[in-house]
DNA sequence: AAGACGGGGAT
DNA sequence: ATCCCAGTCTT
């Protein structure tokens, strides 16, 4: 769940997890879907997909030990470099030396190493530095914790505050008087803004809800349909008719709740969240056109679902899913 | 070596 | 609006 993810971020769900998952080999004998559901929102849904895979394997191949050497953790789906140290250092008390985004910043400063710390020839240096540094007296995991800590509390990437570091007299960026010039990335994302509609059909207690496909992001988990091609002006009627000709429900009762926002990666989305009942006859559910089926190799499944708000938390479903249930439950139909 | 991957919190 | 997070895998 670290990967790529802030602590804080993983606190709330990682004990949630753990109770639902508490042994490997609960987590290998899951579904992947169930899997996937406690992973909803955090993003990232191959870490979830690869620590279910990591512990199948782990099951198929070390007899649900999880192995404590570096090599063969990096074997696992999902582990590379740093997972694998981090693991063998912190939880089994191997010599191992470790790089994440803290420690990079971290040793990029104090050694005023030029370049993307994450990429090429300066991440090689970095893990060289790294492994020079790291203790021999068996707190090796205690030491990369240190540092990783020291990267996220202390050395910030905008404004590291110096004047609290036990390593400001050996840090020769903050001799330069520059500590922020070193340890960043060298390229930058520019944000697009993104304007979407989503719709949220209500049918005896139920929501429709959509599936991803494999080349849809993200992959595979529910969502609230979207609306394509309405100008920003349209009324609710052409919408209505949209729905109508694209899924194949007769709509009522249809009004724009309000607005949601989330930020993908490079781009910055406002969903328009219109919420309508489905009127029963005659037909309540997609029509076949719409009735879709999942790509090769998966189970075929079928790409709609009518969902009890109840049973959200038990489906694989996206952030932004996320808040437009929320916003559906605080602003519920008159 | 680059790009893809989701999302959020801090600034 | 930008940065970047206790990265990994694929192209």
């Amino acid at each position: 769940m670290l990967q790529q993810t802030r602590v804080a971020a993983v606190e709330e769900r990682y004990e949630a997890f753990l109770r639902r998952f508490p042994t490997v080999r609960a987590l290998a004998e899951a579904v992947v879907d169930d899997v996937l559901a406690l992973w909803s929102g955090l993003g990232y849904y191959r870490r979830a997909r690869n620590l279910h895979a990591a512990a199948r394997a782990i099951m198929a191949r070390h007899g649900g030990n999880v192995p404590g050497d570096a090599a063969e953790l990096r074997e696992l789906p999902g582990i590379g470099a740093y997972t694998a140290a981090a693991v063998a250092s912190i939880a089994f008390g191997k010599l191992e030396a470790l790089v994440d985004g803290n420690v990079a910043r971290v040793l990029s400063r104090i050694f005023r190493l030029k370049g993307d710390p994450r990429a090429g020839k300066p991440a090689m240096r970095l893990k060289e530095v790294a492994e020079r540094l790291v203790p021999r007296d068996g707190s090796a995991g205690e030491w990369n914790e240190a540092l990783m800590e020291l990267g996220a509390m202390v050395c910030l990437p905008r404004n590291p505050r110096c004047d609290q570091c036990p390593l400001a007299g050996d840090c020769g960026a903050r001799r330069e008087g520059r500590p922020e010039a070193y340890g960043g990335r060298a390229k930058s994302v520019k944000s697009v803004r993104e304007v979407v509609m989503r719709i949220a059909i209500a049918r005896g207690g139920r929501w429709l809800l959509r599936r991803n496909g494999a080349r849809e992001k993200p992959a595979g988990m529910f969502e609230f349909p979207v609306v394509r091609g309405i100008p920003p002006g349209a009324t609710l009627e052409e919408v209505a008719g949209v729905v109508e000709r694209e899924l194949g429900i007769a709509l009522r009762d249809v009004r724009e709740l309000g607005q949601v926002r989330h930020q993908i990666l490079d781009r910055a989305i406002t969903v328009r969240v219109v919420a309508a009942r489905a009127v029963d006859s005659p037909s309540p559910s997609p029509k076949a056109g719409a009735r879709e089926v999942h790509g090769k190799g998966r189970a075929r499944g079928e790409r709609f679902r009518w969902v009890r708000s109840s049973e959200l938390g038990n489906l694989p479903v996206s952030a932004a899913a996320l808040r437009v249930a929320r916003l559906l439950t605080a602003r519920p139909a008159p």
